[in-house]
DNA sequence: TTATATAATTAGACAAGACTAATTTTATAA
DNA sequence: TTATAAAATTAGTCTTGTCTAATTATATAA
């Protein structure tokens, strides 16, 4: 598989994961930064091969077997990452676009000593789970900020966007993984959220933002 | 510059420190696995961008700015190759080709943290050296058997050649890194050289593998 | 039911990098 | 000097992945 079918096939993964079901052609474009009409002749190459499951101006899904191989691509990325920060010191908002250019090397022999390298890590440094050699996905209960109710208190386990602008946020409010938040309260108006850190600041978050945002709920 | 833009320029370089100047089209295919006219359409597009000295029909060499991109590839190929021996444990005849696809990732704070995690190392595991961010050679004086005379003894520091062929032959006549070798005899008929590893095994190399393995002569 | 906005597809073009087949250059031997 | 073999180049084609512009399909609102 080229680089270019296999960032299509994770976007339409990790796409899918954020609910978008079944997903769609401008939705792919954007995803990967390319046309619609780009993204229609992905679509159909990679149904071809057996990868998606396809309705002409209906969307598209993955097959079982596509489903396989994007948990491969994702293992590769979220593996990378985790060397990238952990081992040489890389600020973790860069490594999500140097792990895109490392995740196209498709070699089982090397994904797996790094990953046995890493201690057989579970998260990547932005909290999303590392599929195993076999793409089985590490089962986490874990909700978004926006689920929480008030006055619950929760922790950072993860983030869904790994942008650098979005991270860079992230760390500027200071709810980094690990933090320990309670929602304040809801706002109404635009369903933004207030919450707290550790009884000191508390400050205001869109609705997009609080659905970013992974929490485990505190026992 | 593109990952195929960036292959021929490393063989460009290394054929040309193998004694090809100038470098010629067909020798130029042959080392990057392509053929003749897919290195003139090559050629002529390097030398667009300033990186070739090309004269039609009589060959080419780097540009001074040609050989400095040529290093900077050459450091991470040979970066890459050590970390994958010596970190993950991968066998050092399989990681040149890994290291084919890992060297296209051009971002120097990617490139100058792992030199820093490897420790600032001089040699990659096949004993070639290995750029500084500057682009500057670590200098070293060593020879080929080849050049040796009868009853010279020698140490075994690198080879010229990293294909995985070449190196299980060096892996099956146990002339690795380090070991310490005597030629004991010339043979005149086609110029092969008999060498004895530690007065124990003594067997004949063809004067192509002779001038393959770089050797520092014993004080 | 019909108009309209959005999404999707098609047609045609382009750049990169490879190939084959044909032609031209160059060097060398007769 | 001329013939020949080797090397190099050109011309034309193909695949991958992208684009723009034009067209078609779908869903929704009037
Ligand atoms: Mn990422
Ligand atoms: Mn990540
Ligand atoms: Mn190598
Ligand atoms: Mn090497």
């Amino acid at each position: 598989m080229t680089a270019a079918e296999q960032e299509y096939i994770k976007q339409i993964y990790t796409g899918i994961a954020d609910g978008h079901l079944p997903m769609q052609t401008y939705m792919l474009a954007e995803l990967v930064g390319a046309k619609p009409a780009s993204a229609t002749d992905m679509v159909k190459k990679l149904t071809l091969k057996g990868l998606l499951n396809y309705r002409k101006n209906h969307g598209f899904s993955l097959t079982e077997s596509g489903e396989q191989v994007a948990l491969q691509i994702i293992r590769r990325h979220r593996l990378w990452e985790l060397f990238l920060t952990e081992n040489l010191k890389i600020d973790w908002k860069q490594v999500h676009a140097m792990a895109n250019e490392l995740q196209s090397i498709n070699s089982d022999l090397l994904v797996n000593n790094l990953e046995a390298y890493l201690g057989y890590p579970v998260y990547d440094p932005h909290g999303e789970v590392i599929p195993d050699a076999k793409g089985h996905l590490p089962q986490t209960e874990r909700m978004e900020i926006y689920d929480l109710k008030v006055n619950q208190g929760a922790t950072v386990t993860g983030f869904r966007d790994s942008g650098s602008a979005f991270l860079a946020y992230i760390e500027k409010l200071g709810l980094l993984i690990g933090v320990r938040i309670q929602v304040t309260s809801l706002i109404e108006y635009n369903h933004s959220v207030e919450i707290a850190i550790s009884q000191v600041s508390s400050f205001i978050i869109t609705k997009e933002t609080a659905q970013k945002i992974y929490v485990t709920i505190n026992e």
